[in-house]
Order: C-alpha cells, then structure tokens, then sequence
DNA sequence: GTCTATAAAATGATAGAC
DNA sequence: GTCTATCATTTTATAGAC
C-alpha cells in the first residue's frame, strides 16, 4: 500500500511529483528537499538512498497491479467481463496514484538488482495473463482473429499512459473515464 | 532529415540508441563518447553542447510528423482514409528511426527555449489536427458517438509508444504491422 | 530530527599540444 | 580531429553539533 504519512510518506509522495515531472535522474536529493523544505541531509533520517525512494514508489504499485490481475484472470466469468474488471482495476490503481504509476512507466529502468528483476518478473506476468485472457477470447469467437500481440500492445499502452489524460483532463469523472475506455478499447472507434 | 553519415551523424545515432536505454539524464558524455570509441572532449569538435544533440534528434522527427500529418488533414478523402493514411504515415516514421521516436517522447521535457516551444507547438498542432479529422467523422456519422479526447488519446497512445512493440517483436513486417494496428485501432478487438 | 560541513565521485565543457 | 589535462559545478551520501 501507499505510503502517505509521516515524513517518509511525504518524501515519496514528493519525489513520486518530481519524478513523474523531470525523470528520476534529473531530480537531485537537493531538488527533493527543497521541494519539501528542508535540507538534503535530512531526507536521510527517513530513507537510505535515493534508489530506495524509487523502489518504494514503483513496488508497491506493481504489486497492486499483480494482485488485482491474479484475481481477475481465474474468475469464472466472460471473457468482456474480466477485460471490464481488468480495466477498471488498472483504471483505479492509475486514479489513486498518477505520480507513481508516471515514474513507474517511466522510471523502472533506474531500478537495481534485485528489484529490478522483481519488478519486471511481476510485469511480464501481468501481460501474460492479459495474453491468456484474450486468447481464450479469440479460442471463445467472443474476440476478432487479429493478431494478440498487437492487441495486447495497444490496450496497455492506452491504458500505461492514462494518466496523461486524467492529467490533462481533471473534470473527467472515474466511472466515465472507466466507461469511455472500454468501450474504446473493446468495440473501437469506427461505425 | 535525420543526419545518419559523417562523425555527428554518428554521434547523433548513438545518442538515440543510449538516451532510449537510459533517458537523456542518465547518459554523460563520457558514455556518449565510450560508445563511438572516442574520449568525451572530441565530441565537441562536432556539437556545442549534450542539449545540442537532444534537439537535433527531437526536432526533425517532430518536423516529419507535422509535415505528413499537414499533408493528410486537407486531402478530399473519407475520414477512415485519412486516419489509415495518419496511422501509416505515423509507423513509418518510427520504424525509420525507433531510438529517435523513443527519445521524443521520454525527453522532451529537457528540451530549453526555444526548441521547447516550437516542439510543443508542433505536438499540439498534430493533436489538433487528428482531432479535426474525429469531429469530422463523428458529425459524418463515420464514426461512433464517444468522447473525442478518449478516442484521441488511445490512438496517439498506441502510435507513440509502437516502437516498443517493434522492438519486441523485430520479426514483424512493416506492412503488416500497419495492418494489424489499423484494424484494431479502427474496429476494435470485439465480435 | 534538522542542521552545517564536507567527503568522494561524476558531470558538462574548455584549453592547448599533437 | 583527437588527445591529455583541467576547471567549475553538481551529485549522493556521511559525520557530528545542536
């Protein structure tokens, strides 16, 4: 879960700001605690290293992506439904933590062994349920014969870089934005 | 156009290749310079300055884009003809140079002024101009009653980060790769 | 728990020999 | 056009006073 409070909470809850904004290697400890208002030093009282503030930010919500999909992929229900519930899971994990999940996309590959692997083990494992969810599709006819990699591909990517929408447009409601997404994603654009 | 011979195309081409890998921030100089094989102070008998190269790489990309997308928006054609000219022209691009495509869109934001502000310009002027080319469908009818910015997120999103898909898949043929991203872009996954 | 001071290394860039 | 040497800054992180 997020940290959110006492001072370490709030230093990840900074760094997550600045990453998302200039990258993780454009933000000093300097910039971090200015950001904060105190003295670089101090940061170090409530972390170990800057690497450990990028972990924190990126394993957690990993985890939730993780956790969520293992739920979903077993259920016994359609193919639509799990790709809906997929989507609203990945939707509100974006929606309770669009720092992190800006610097987990952007930001993973600053990791170091062994999160680095823990990491991308958990990823490959969430699009490989994702790939096993629409191939029982295709398997079911309730999903077109297209090729599943591109498929695949193109419904994380829209869903990856979502907080750039949910950025851009703050007025936009969770359940509308959840809605419009799948509808998108699943039927398409064209009459 | 993208300078590919002579020593600052190479430095230009290595450049893309490491700041894809590791973002603008994270690579010196001295990296730079270690994968041409050359020590870091002969770079600069070809360019002025690390912000120098970033700009190069950027701004003739974005230059593409806008002109192809320029030439498309005002063609007397259906809007499903201008979006599968948009989408090819779009892959095209990025399969041309898809280390360079990578460090448009992960570093952008260490563009400086003026190089900034005319990429921005650039960026929104594409944006503006797909989504001209949506209302144009939603209003003939061509195209389905959803929310135009979701619709133009999701596209841009799977277009802009194709490259990663390409680089995964290195076996898929162009051809068919614009294939396959207009038919789901266009029509969705489901039956 | 925050501060000042500082260490040790890395960074972008320049000067000048060859 | 490349090199060695070097400068001025900035970086992450630690030590120790308060």
């Amino acid at each position: 879960m997020a940290q959110t409070d006492g001072r370490k909470g709030e230093i990840i809850q900074m760094a997550s700001k600045l990453f998302r904004e200039r990258g993780y290697s454009a933000v000093s400890m300097r910039d971090l605690a200015a950001g904060i208002g105190v003295k670089a030093a101090s940061l170090y009282n409530h972390i170990s290293s800057k690497q450990e503030i990028l972990s924190s930010i990126i394993i957690s919500i990993a985890e939730r992506f993780t956790e969520g999909m293992n739920a979903i992929v077993s259920k016994k229900v359609s193919v639509k439904n799990k790709l809906e519930e997929m989507i609203d899971h990945h939707i509100q994990v974006m929606i309770d933590n669009p720092d992190g999940i800006a610097c987990l996309n952007n930001d993973w590959v600053h990791l170091k062994e062994p999160e680095l692997t823990y990491f991308l083990d958990m990823r490959n494992g969430y699009e490989e349920n994702l790939r096993k969810i629409l191939k029982e599709g295709i398997k079911s006819k309730e999903i077109k014969q297209v090729n599943v990699e591109v498929m695949l591909f193109s419904m994380l990517s829209t869903l990856r870089t979502l907080h750039l929408l949910h950025e851009k447009k703050k007025g936009i409601k969770t359940d509308n934005l959840k809605n419009e997404v799948k509808q998108i994603l699943l039927t398409g654009i064209m009459n």
